[in-house]
DNA sequence: ATGGTTGCAAACGATTTGCATTCCC
DNA sequence: GGGAATGCAAATCGTTTGCAACCAT
C-alpha cells in the first residue's frame, strides 16, 4: 500500500479515477461511454494543476493520435460531460473573470487550492492554505453548512512577469 | 472631522464618491454625464452589501421615480458604465458562478470581503477575514506582486435554510 | 429492448459593437 | 466645436437544448 505521501503512478491514478467514476455512474442508472473516458483522459494527458477551457478539451480529443484512447466528442457532448462531471466531483470549475469558464481535475478533493491571477499578462499560479482551510472549517461549524468547495482568487498584477519559482503557468486569464 | 469608524451618513458617501469619480474621469479626459450619475445613484439606493446583476441595475434605473436623481439609461450604456466603474475601482464584479456577473459598490477598498454561496438556495453571505488580509500581504510579499483584489469563495449548502444571524440574503446564485 | 447518450443544428442569453446622433467640457 | 458618450439594433460568443439516431446495459 502506498502511503499518502507517495504520488502514485499517473496510471493507477486514472485507474482509481475511472474507477470512482463508474462507481457513481451507476448510483445514478447512468453509463460510461467512450466519450466519457475521452473526456477525462484529457486531464490526465496533461501536467497537473493544469486548468483548461471547453473550447481547450475539445481540441484536444480532435488531435489526439491514438483512436482507441480517446473518440471523436461533440462540442455539446463536452459541455454535457463537463457538467456531469463537475455534478459528481470529478473536476473543478473555474471561474478567472473570463468569458469562459477553466476545468481541472481534483486529485485530491481533501486539498482544494486558490490561485493569483494576473491581470496584465494572464497567468496565474496556484497555492495551498492550511490558514483558509481552518478558516473555512470554522465557519462551516459557526454557520452550520456543509462545504462543497472553496476558492480564493486573488486578482493582481505580477510585476516584470515575476516567475520566482517557476510557479507561473501560461493561461489567458483575465485578459482584458 | 469624523473617525474613521464613525459611519459617515449616505448622502456623504455618495457625494465623496461621486468626487473621486469626477477626478478620476477628468484624470483619463473622459465625461460625467446624466446615465454615469445614474448608475451610481443606483448602488446607494440599495441596502449595503447587495450585489446587483445588470439586469437589475437596468431596471432600477427605469423604475425610478425622481427623474433628476436617475435619467432614462439604456442596457447598452449600462453595460459600458459599469465597466468603466470597475476599472475606475469604484465597483467591484463579482462572480458566482452563474450566467451572468454580480456587482458591488466598493465602499471601502481596504476591506476586501468574501462570500459563501449556498448551492440549494442560492442565498448568500459575507465576511471579512483578517487571516486572509493577511495572508494575502504575506503573499503579495513573497510573490512580489501588487494585489487588486482578494475574493473567498466558499460554495455550500446551508441545511436547513439556516439563518443564525441574519447574514443571508436573498439571491439567486448558482441556481441549478 | 429500452432508456440513457450523442451529434447536429437551431436556439439562447449575456455582453459587445458599429454607427449615426447627441451632448459634455 | 470636437471628441466623448449614448441609443439602437445587429452581431458575437459561450453554452444549452430539441430531436432523431445510436448504443450501453
Amino acid at each position: 500500500m502506498a502511503t499518502p505521501t507517495m504520488a502514485l503512478p499517473l496510471s493507477t491514478q486514472a485507474e482509481q479515477l475511472k474507477e470512482r467514476l463508474l462507481d457513481t455512474l451507476r448510483q445514478r442508472g447512468l453509463r460510461m461511454t467512450p466519450q466519457r473516458e475521452a473526456v477525462l483522459d484529457v486531464f490526465f494527458t496533461l501536467p497537473e494543476g493544469d486548468h483548461l477551457t471547453v473550447e481547450e478539451i475539445f481540441e484536444e480529443m480532435g488531435n489526439q493520435p491514438q483512436a482507441e484512447l480517446t473518440a471523436s466528442v461533440s462540442l455539446a457532448t463536452t459541455y454535457r460531460t463537463l457538467k456531469l462531471f463537475v455534478s459528481m466531483g470529478i473536476i473543478r470549475e473555474l471561474d478567472f473573470s473570463e468569458d469562459h469558464k477553466h476545468y481541472e481535475l481534483i486529485r485530491n478533493p481533501e486539498a482544494p487550492h486558490h490561485h493569483i491571477i494576473c491581470m496584465d499578462c494572464g497567468k496565474t499560479a496556484e497555492f495551498e492554505s492550511p490558514e483558509i482551510a481552518a478558516l473555512v472549517e470554522r465557519l462551516a461549524r459557526e454557520k452550520n453548512i456543509t462545504v462543497v468547495d472553496a476558492q480564493l482568487k486573488i486578482f493582481a498584477e505580477c510585476a516584470n512577469m515575476v516567475d520566482d519559482d517557476g510557479m507561473f503557468s501560461d493561461h489567458d486569464s483575465l485578459k482584458k
